[in-house]
DNA sequence: TTGTATTTGTCCGTATGTATC
DNA sequence: CGATACATACGGACAAATACA
């Protein structure tokens, strides 16, 4: 039986910390305490309490000890939101088209992708708080996703990906510039009056730091919103 | 002269990859060669690497090494950070106004302070990336900083926050929207061939959750850019 | 396929410094 | 002042993934 000690302990004290059998507002048991509960070492106990500061289930206060806080109050209050994955608002998802293709010029720029190479392309038309439409243009390498469907429209598209092939994301890079609108997205965006658009493009990398997918969402400026949440790590 | 070497380490592997002295794609030295090189320990040399892979200058794959990844523009991949850390290395920074204020209705909602409290507003114009030109209004609640004055502006505002009056920034939301140029930015805002900015908010909270300050950064349509990395669990 | 060296991942025990009370 | 608690650092140990012969 060969577990992660630090992440057991992580997620004990954050189970009790959820279910309130750990109070907000009193202080944690000590290093110290916890290294002789947990038979650990105290790096061992340290790293899993900077796991948990870091999500923002306590606070460490030097020479005091580590204070739970109110999650209700803090994390959940902040308007944290993915804008590629949370595809759930099913009916309002439009699938205007699959296909796989060569890529363009541009696209082979992105995605580091050479002109004989498949791409698969996903053309997508969603709306986002209610009103706001969005046009998203996907793309992932044949060589990691050989076969998609339009069956995968119900479903969440990555969520197919990492369960079904295994496929995990490690990190993103996104960026968000405007500009003058493509002519081949006159017919999806609904407000031409305004001649710039913004575009968000994320990069999706594997661990193995190669380029999983590519996607490009255009929003109209109105409405246009986009949250961020960055939480400072310590070492 | 004390200091944090685990830190120590993590500004010069970055400053390194910032410069492209140690080039993307290429490996870091592995943390046995690290450890002679900086004369620390292996956990401290891992600790500074986590740092580096957090925030995205490199990734670490398990029994191969650290490879470093292509920042597209390591500066502006830290809205914070431009916004207010690096306000040193800008010759093209002007500061307009320092002032103690009464907050505005505006700055009352955002803040979340009352009509009586004291807020120190800044108001400053920056270049990025050369030509583009920001106008930045920062805000800091009286309460956590009693004194402010032009003096700070050769050096860095967060740093003498942080060394002086030991406030540490814990998490930082961004909030980016497009909407109508407000009248007051007219005199500052270059270009006014579009009738719309965009707006970057972040908001500034402590580690017991409190904000502490809140900066708008009006960008003009043209040549606007925002990147951001975001990595997925960190164990 | 097998074995060996390298590299990162996890964990331990100890020591010293610093902040709080 | 001393006791407690967290912060940083060190050196060692073993496991797991990788690369290579």
């Amino acid at each position: 039986m060969k577990k992660n000690k630090c992440l057991t302990i992580y997620h004990e004290l954050s189970h009790k910390i959820q279910k309130r059998d750990l109070k907000p507002n009193t202080f944690l048991p000590s290093e110290n305490q916890l290294v002789n509960q947990y038979s650990a070492s105290r790096e061992t106990v340290r790293k899993a309490l900077n796991l948990l500061a870091h999500d923002g289930y306590i606070q460490k206060i030097k020479g005091k000890g580590s204070i739970i806080l109110d999650i209700n109050n803090s994390l959940d209050s902040f308007p944290f939101e993915d804008t590629i994955y949370l595809t759930e608002n099913r009916d309002t998802n439009i699938l205007y088209n699959i296909e796989l293709i060569n890529p363009d010029h541009h696209i082979q720029q992105r995605m580091n992708v050479s002109m004989t190479d498949y791409v698969w392309e996903i053309l997508r038309g969603r709306t986002s708080k209610g009103k706001e439409f969005v046009l998203d243009k996907m793309y992932f390498s044949k060589s990691f996703v050989p076969n998609l469907t339009r069956e995968i429209r119900k479903e969440s598209i990555l969520e197919f990906l990492e369960e079904k092939l295994r496929l995990k994301i490690s990190f993103i890079q996104t960026e968000i510039t405007v500009e003058e609108s493509p002519r081949e997205t006159y017919n999806y965006l609904k407000f031409r009056n305004n001649p710039y658009v913004i575009i968000v493009r994320n990069y999706g990398y594997l661990e193995d730091t190669s380029l999983f997918h590519y996607v490009e969402s255009y929003y109209n400026l109105d409405n246009f919103h986009y949250y961020n949440f960055e939480r400072y790590y310590q070492p």
